[in-house]
DNA sequence: ACGCAGGTCGACG
DNA sequence: CGTCGACCTGCG
């Protein structure tokens, strides 16, 4: 048997500043498991359900420490030293990025899938957070692929489970608190039912014939996706651009996301408007070449966080 | 009410 | 090349 349950000690991260960064979508806060001394978060991220719960700098995660070395490890980028990135910011003499850094330090930039990034960030444009959790929350539903490992149940949330059981797939099976409609796998090319992007009822708006355009265009190409991987953050710019609706910033959020290329700076209306208040004679990219990209999002979380 | 939200497209000059 | 209006929709 083994124990799904995985605690271990982490600096520069922050599970709440990251769930609400901007950056993913389906990080769900879990109030009920909440305390003064902790939270907890749930996620679902490469078809798996996980829990976070965070306390000061020990954190445990619902899976073993097997899975927790394969999956989660990377996907948190804890091998990427922001203590280095943190004294780099630190040591600029930049008033408006050190304050930035210093609110929003327990930021960071995950590795996330790619195929989600893609789409969540052609659903992110001239959008606001909410309704694209609610988007993604809907298309994952409606698409229904199950997830790998079960969802604790409701009775026996914090024990510990056997892995080796039978995984019931059903909806009611997997409709933890924080998912209400279902924890479903975010759905691959050939997943959706075509019809989904024509019901207004996702939120979608106009954004769904570019959607239906992807979905549709990576079914008939299997390996365009992982393609993409192969490629310099040039290569994979102009790739991307080359797809209706995709535009520049958006194809950004997809390299820095989603391909972890550091130096991919997306510019929205925040960041912009950051630039043009705190930066009117320009930006020294140079400075931080090699981690721009996290740099950005400091930024990024600093302004939406109120 | 009405402008904005992690923008992009196509038309026009 | 760069600029500009249109665009789904829900929230303050």
């Amino acid at each position: 048997m083994v124990k799904n349950m995985y605690t271990t000690v982490i600096k520069n991260m922050d599970i709440a500043m990251i769930a609400d960064s901007g950056q993913a979508f389906r990080f769900r806060r879990v109030p009920e498991k909440c305390t003064d001394q902790s939270v907890t978060y749930a996620l679902i991220a490469f078809g798996r359900y996980l829990e976070i719960t965070q306390s000061g700098e020990e954190f445990t995660f619902s899976c073993s420490e097997e899975e927790w070395e394969k999956i989660w490890r990377s996907y948190f980028d804890l091998d990427t030293d922001y203590e280095a990135i943190g004294e780099l910011i630190l040591a600029s003499g930049d008033d408006y990025l050190i304050e930035a850094y210093n609110r929003g330090r327990g930021v960071r930039i995950l590795r996330q899938d790619l195929w989600e990034m893609i789409i969540t960030f052609m659903i992110s444009q001239n959008n606001n957070i909410k309704r694209i959790a609610g988007s993604v929350d809907k298309l994952c539903v409606r698409s229904a692929v199950p997830i790998i490992t079960q969802v604790p149940a409701e009775s026996d949330r914090s024990a510990e489970y056997d892995s080796s059981t039978e995984f019931d797939h059903s909806a009611e099976a997997n409709t933890p608190a924080p998912f209400e409609n279902g924890a479903f796998s975010f759905p691959a090319p050939g997943e959706v039912p075509m019809e989904v992007f024509e019901d207004k009822s996702m939120g979608f708006g106009y954004r769904a014939e570019y959607l239906s355009g992807i979905y549709t265009y990576a079914a008939k190409h299997p390996d365009w996706v992982d393609s993409l991987k192969d490629m310099s953050y040039d290569e994979a710019m102009e790739a991307l651009l080359a797809i209706k609706g995709i535009g520049k910033k958006v194809a950004n959020c997809i390299c820095l996301f989603g391909l972890h290329h550091v130096d991919a700076f997306p510019i929205d209306t925040h960041v912009k408007q950051i630039l043009a208040a705190h930066y009117p004679n320009g930006f020294d990219f140079e400075r931080y070449k090699g981690v721009a990209g996290i740099v950005q999002q400091y930024m990024f979380y600093n302004k939406i966080s109120g």
